[in-house]
DNA sequence: ATATGTCAACTAACATGTTAGCTGTGAACG
DNA sequence: CGTTCACAGCTAACATGTTAGTTGACATAT
């Protein structure tokens, strides 16, 4: 590694909007600004610094960190430094595999229990989402792609399950900001949730379950080339 | 809420015997107690008592509490107290479906790839359990179950999707040490085992699919009378 | 020139002092 | 007798002082 590590500098969150605890309001700040890639993977985290950027003292930065750390969006190197984790394809295999397992066991239950005003919802979010590809809007797009598959998750009847599910995908999150602007691959995207509501409309199990698996699959096949393209990125 | 909040007073394992940050030392013996049942659901913690206990102060305490916090361990009320999380059916019913999801899609993988040396392990692992049943060892038993099931998630080729797989499971695993001494479930589960691998041998992907989810089908249908039994423990 | 040992500087980890928010008790009041 | 409101006591949350481990630079020896 011979380039020296750079030291983060950017526009964090003013933690003055958040409301709660300041510990919390430091998460989110932190949180937020590492999934959408405004501090680098590999970049050091200093406490300190953070403290003076916040303007509060070590005690909820601490907090905040050993939380982030807790997520894996953070690797503490004991007595030495923390920095924001880098990129493991490994690691990105297994979320995937994850991911496919609970969002294809949800989409085959959604298939057979949905109601007529949860497919109105479904649809109501994809035509949001082409008209967002429309306006060439990526950043709401990918928020509208996220609420796509969160109402899905929800829609099993299990609360809280888009929150778990959600937690376990925290690298491919943060990946997929890399290959948002890919040319093409929104409008892709759109017809690919077309397939799985479709299916869902006609109460498809099978169906459904391969359009999510076909249109999951494809995120692994756009996130390997970024090895190459952002190699400081990954370890 | 009438009755008083019981103070904890078990027994903890001793951090001197582990090695590694005092913060990680509580965290581990902490979050020991609280999966083994050591400590009763919705028992208070309080930091003074830990941090005497410990013999260490509040800032590793507190990041330990931290860290059980972000994994649904303990519930903390703001600036009041923190007491290990109660059961809720609801959550159970929600990790029992991420487990399978999981889980089944694990199985499935691992009956199309599995190497001879994968399927001596686990009957290996299978014999070990009949005998810990015979012996009535149910603390062994409990051990040998948890590898095998271990052991699936890890022949997926996925090195850790067994600790994140783990981690999403927690409440479930706390549930089980109450349906342990269960008259003669653990015989049962010994035979359901063994319907998995046996699918897991026979490359039957469907089959090893279909036996895991009745194995795990019936761990749900196990825990809900918990809530009668111990109506204290649960939320 | 290279390998190695020493040391200074920096960092997280830990300890402890201080603040602010919740909770239950009881007195004042309707 | 019931309701409300103030206050005391307790807790987590926050701030800050202190310790100890890591790292990298530099000197020294081979």
């Amino acid at each position: 590694m011979a380039n020296i590590t750079n030291i983060y500098s950017g526009t964090l969150a003013d933690i003055e909007k958040l409301d709660g605890p300041l510990s919390q309001r430091v998460y989110t700040a932190l949180r937020d600004a590492i999934l959408d890639m405004k501090i680098a993977p590999g970049e050091v985290l200093r406490k300190a610094t953070i403290c003076e950027q916040f303007g509060v003292s070590r005690s909820p930065v601490a907090e905040a960190l050993t939380r982030l750390s807790g997520e894996g969006l953070v690797d503490v190197i004991p007595q030495s430094a923390t920095r924001v984790t880098r990129f493991s394809l490994e690691e990105i295999r297994e979320e995937c595999f994850l991911r496919d397992a609970v969002e294809v066991a949800a989409v085959k239950r959604v298939a057979t229990t949905r109601t007529d005003a949860q497919l109105l919802q479904l649809s109501r979010n994809i035509r949001l989402q082409s008209l967002l590809v429309e306006d060439k809007d990526f950043h709401g797009f990918f928020e509208a792609d996220e609420a796509f598959h969160a109402m899905l998750l929800e829609f099993t009847g299990f609360r809280s399950v888009a929150a778990i599910a959600g937690q376990l995908s925290l690298q491919l999150r943060r990946a997929r900001v890399l290959i948002l602007p890919e040319e093409g691959r929104p409008a892709e995207t759109v017809i690919e949730h077309t397939a799985v509501l479709d299916a869902i409309r006609a109460s498809d199990e099978d169906g459904a379950a391969r359009a999510m698996r076909h249109h999951l699959g494809q995120l692994i096949v756009r996130i390997e080339p970024l090895e190459k393209q952002y190699p400081d990125f990954f370890r």
